[in-house]
DNA sequence: GTGCGTGCAAAGACTTTGCACGTAC
DNA sequence: GTACGTGCAAAGTCTTTGCACGCAC
């Protein structure tokens, strides 16, 4: 989060013409999920989502939230961050460059950052091998500055 | 897979080393896990190591299945890949240095890749920020040479 | 012999879906 | 006015757990 934070109108006329280009409607309940995902502005859970937007007073079911998430993955808007296999985490993605993270695997700190050198070092390794490089992951994992101490943990 | 594949009596004696440093027995239903895993040697689910086994006749348990995979992972002999936050993948990982993929964006096809760079690199923005790298995951999304046509998609 | 291990089925966690009613266009 | 959207609860997936019996050490 070394960017500004992204604003809502931008976001919403391209959700909305996304929703239009697939013949689907814009609603209250869309405009207050992809709002409460941009206050978030960083990476969040379905189901913490859920209770943030409960707490703020909006009523929306789970099945809204999730059928919205496929909605703004499926129009660029927010992506999937793979961190463990139990449950999904998305972030905004729209208009940001940064996708990459680092860990602490004492703390759960979470970092993340950007590094031209590993876009140029991706595509280099793809056409290498002839392919045609399309987007990437990249997570590293580490002891943060704050938690150097206790026993230490194999990468998983 | 551009290495040797490995054989089971060495990973099978550090496996029941580990056992042993945690109290735990060595079972022919782990040593028939640890075996299943090695012969496939790349990425497996639960379910598929499963039907494997049945196939070639070892009667396991999909509740030995997990648990077996779940001591593996302890033991720093297999690792987990995520790919998708429907079900984990994992991956032999104890003797082998690569971890990185390449996967298709078209035809799903899958490639592992070591590069000395970008641990490197990793290392450097590690030490930039004062953290001490342990590990990273990887993935480029891409198009492999022969999947170059129809539509594309974007990055998930 | 004891304590961990196993299979089975049930329980859990997260996500998706069917249905009847509601609403954006 | 029509087709898509919503909430609810039920169903689906993948994974974990409780329990009684069995086996490695």
């Amino acid at each position: 989060m070394s960017e500004p934070a992204p604003t809502f109108a931008p976001l919403c006329s391209v959700f909305r013409r996304f929703l239009k280009s697939q013949g689907l409607k814009y609603t209250p309940e869309r405009a207050d999920v992809l709002e409460a995902i941009i206050e978030r502005d960083g990476l969040f859970e379905a189901e913490e989502l859920l209770l943030e937007m409960r707490r703020r007073g909006h009523r929306v079911s789970k099945a809204t939230i999730y059928r919205t998430i496929r909605l703004l993955l499926d129009g660029g808007i927010i992506t999937q961050a793979l961190f463990d296999s139990k449950q999904a985490h998305y972030r905004l993605i729209y208009g940001k460059g940064t996708r990459d993270y680092m860990v602490c695997m004492r703390t759960g700190k979470l970092v993340e950052f950007e590094n031209r050198e590993l876009v140029a070092l991706r595509d280099r390794i793809c056409r290498d091998l002839g392919w045609q490089p399309v987007g990437h992951r990249f997570q590293i994992y580490a002891i943060s500055p704050g938690a150097a101490s206790a026993s230490g943990r194999r990468e998983s």
